[in-house]
DNA sequence: CGGGTTTGACCGGCGC
DNA sequence: GCGCCGGTCAAACCCG
């Protein structure tokens, strides 16, 4: 999850170096405060979506208005705000997630290439994949309750990082969101959470808990 | 028994 | 070509 730690291509494999940034991160933050240690040239923060009407100047920019810690940002593309909003409900529920929501950061990614559909090639198939959303939260708990219901299919070992990954499925019918937790080694205390896929369904646990955050967060638009 | 988790195996991409 | 790595599969297992 290197890549996600730099607030995020978010791409899953290596090469996010091979399009083309429309906003780099390095221009809009210095993200770099942690888990800084790939030494990736090409770490940036993409708003470009395939399908979308990919508006370059579609971000939005979140501070967290008690990011002392680390001075971090959101960056939303405006097309899927609706979307990570909902999602932003993954940060918010459950009794028991005792979460604290001082800083957040999302970043968005058009992924380079397909999943690797080990067994389920999609022959003839364009190699395009869902773009994907990073958030990074404080939170106790890895497993934050967004209303969703998720099935886990794996668990990693990431590579300079004590903490496993793990991955997660909608297990709606015909609903392919996928999601990666995975909890920082440098700052135990945050989670990042990634989302691929867009859920098409409606949520299945209502969480009316965005508004909260939001009002924990400044939100600066470029505009 | 159904649904979710665990975990080792497997696959494909990529860099050397 | 080989090894590494991220991502996925799937059988076994667990639990209500």
């Amino acid at each position: 999850m290197e890549k996600y730690q730099m607030f995020f291509p978010c791409s899953s494999s290596t090469s996010s170096a091979n399009y083309d940034p429309m906003i780099p991160i390095s221009a809009t933050n210095n993200i770099t405060t942690d888990d800084h240690h790939m030494g990736m040239g090409s770490s940036q923060v993409y708003n470009y979506f395939d399908g979308g009407d990919q508006n370059s100047n579609g971000l939005l920019g979140l501070r967290s208005s008690a990011g002392n810690h680390v001075g971090r940002e959101v960056l939303i593309n405006k097309d899927h705000h609706r979307y990570l909003q909902q999602q932003y409900s993954d940060l918010t529920t459950t009794a028991s997630a005792n979460i604290n929501i001082n800083n957040v950061v999302v970043g968005a990614d058009q992924n380079p290439h397909e999943a690797t559909n080990s067994g389920n090639k999609n022959k003839g198939e364009k190699k395009t994949r869902k773009p994907k959303y990073a958030f990074q939260t404080r939170s106790q708990v890895d497993i934050l309750d967004d209303g969703y219901r998720w099935r886990k299919y794996g668990q990693k070992a990431v590579k300079n990082n004590k903490f496993p990954r793990s991955y997660y499925r909608c297990t709606f019918q015909g609903c392919n969101v996928k999601k990666q937790v995975q909890r920082l080694t440098k700052d135990e205390g945050i989670v990042v959470t990634t989302y691929e896929g867009m859920h098409t369904h409606p949520i299945e646990k209502p969480s009316d808990n965005f508004e909260h955050i939001l009002n924990q967060m400044q939100i600066y638009t470029p505009f």
